[in-house]
DNA sequence: TTGCTCCTCACGTCACGTGAGGTGGC
DNA sequence: TTGCTCCTCACGTCACGTGAGGTGGC
């Protein structure tokens, strides 16, 4: 008969866990003494302490581990708890990876010395967008490009939302592939919530889909986005997943008079 | 400015954790509501907000992430900060690994269908170690070949102490690595602990050293260990680890008249 | 008035580590 | 008497989730 203390080095526990095993019903000890409350183990226990503490090697929780102990468990139940044991081990694995990519892209980000742009570029999904939007062509990217088409459709939007009485929440814009010729359609409008929007010709209503994206917040004149997109689309692949698509604008704060207030999220939809 | 809701929304966080944020100190709202204790945040705080959960997805904690938000945080230790971070998830992701291979060569052991032996093997470092011990040969392993040197070995040791007023601890074997032809030198004697032991021709005292090891635990009569031993190799091959020499053997219980009630910790050393 | 949002506690999570305060045998 | 071991609470860990109980504006 072994007392607590000569137990645990045997199995190279702590006193404490053997206490937390005996509270937790996993392992009682073979015989208490009723008055001073002292435990005293059996050597044989050896077996079912081993038993305890290779299942807790292999990251099982101490409540599955008092099912897997029991003696007449059937053995498809265990094949079961251990295929989902591997499988939860193999997305902790492809996480920390994924993880281990982000903090390496961060770290050549430093050499490289684009710190500033890649501090902030976080993965998420969207928030639900239910949006009344007008769309039109551009000839290109870039502000000299999309300028003239937002000039239009914005105040199309605006105007019609006006009209039927609803305050326009998020200013959103979102693009489609280009053509060859490098011809964009732009879509753009004002975040609407679940208000219900009289259907015109030009105005139309739509719920952009949840996706997750890279996300950066780009403050200051959209003029100077450019260097962004480029440092997000780096991030992007730095960190090992795939562009999906083309991005979108919420124009979270948006001052005509002092652009260098500006707050703008850029959302490129990514793919692993 | 926006209320609580909305700026958890904008930032696809829960109220709660801007809560939890603001109480830490890593991002105050704007304004407090001196009256009600509403938060409102600006836009422009999104940023902030980002950055946290960027570093926050890269696994760092809130504390560290505090000294990370500092604006004039030198390069050098954002530098430091990352690398740290790096080797951590690097040591996480092999850690892992290994517990994959382990969890799956369970699985496959279930499947072969020696689920019962593979049960109970745990790695651990072995218990600091100090005996009083005698040497001889074998011409090989197995019950026939060893019981006859334990039969000498044993009694020797037993006497030398009992002569010397010292109470043996627990009972040891171990093995040296056989040579061509199978002849094995076998040490034998028992746990001294600190107590200091008259050095005698035979009997000599040795400090084991802490090692690694994959230990399992054999109950009954050390004439059936044979397949027990097989499985534990095959345990360290199927989990990716190698051996590291020789094993050895703590007779936890033994008792001449009722083998099948014997208790035996066999240890194999074991490398990465 | 009914929802909705906001507030401040405060408990629960998981597997123990770490005292605090006290007892019993060498 | 001094150490050593044992005991039973009970707090702390980490980043929040989840009520409980109450308030304020539409």
């Amino acid at each position: 008969m072994l007392t607590i203390g000569d137990f645990a080095r045997l199995g190279r526990v702590s006193p404490r866990m053997l206490r937390h095993y005996d509270d937790l019903g996993l392992l009682r000890p073979d015989q208490v003494d009723p008055v001073s409350g002292y435990r005293f183990y059996a050597v044989a226990q050896l077996t079912r302490l081993h038993r305890l503490v290779a299942l807790r090697d292999l990251g099982f929780g101490l409540d599955e581990i008092g099912e897997l102990l029991d003696d007449d468990l059937p053995l498809e139940q265990l094949r079961g708890m251990l295929r989902m044991r591997r499988s939860q081990i193999q997305q902790t694995v492809a996480e920390e990876q994924a993880r281990l990519r982000r903090v390496e892209a961060r770290l050549r980000a430093i050499e490289g010395s684009n710190a500033m742009q890649t501090q902030d570029v976080v993965l998420k999904q969207t928030q639900p967008l239910r949006i009344a939007e007008a769309s039109g062509t551009a000839p290109g990217f870039g502000s000299e490009n999309l300028a003239p088409v937002f000039g239009r459709l914005f105040p199309k939007v605006f105007a019609q939302l006006d009209k039927a009485g609803i305050a326009p929440g998020v200013m959103v814009a979102y693009y489609e592939q280009p053509d060859d010729e490098g011809t964009v359609v732009v879509h753009a409008g004002f975040e609407v919530g679940n208000k219900k929007v009289p259907r015109t010709g030009d105005v139309s209503v739509v719920e952009l889909p949840v996706i997750e994206v890279a996300s950066v917040v780009h403050r200051g004149s959209m003029d100077d986005v450019e260097p962004v997109y480029e440092s997000l689309v780096r991030w992007i692949e730095d960190s090992g997943l795939r562009l999906a698509g083309r991005s979108r604008e919420l124009y979270l704060q948006c001052h005509e008079e002092d652009p260098s207030a500006n707050v703008t999220e850029l959302q490129m939809p990514i793919a692993r």
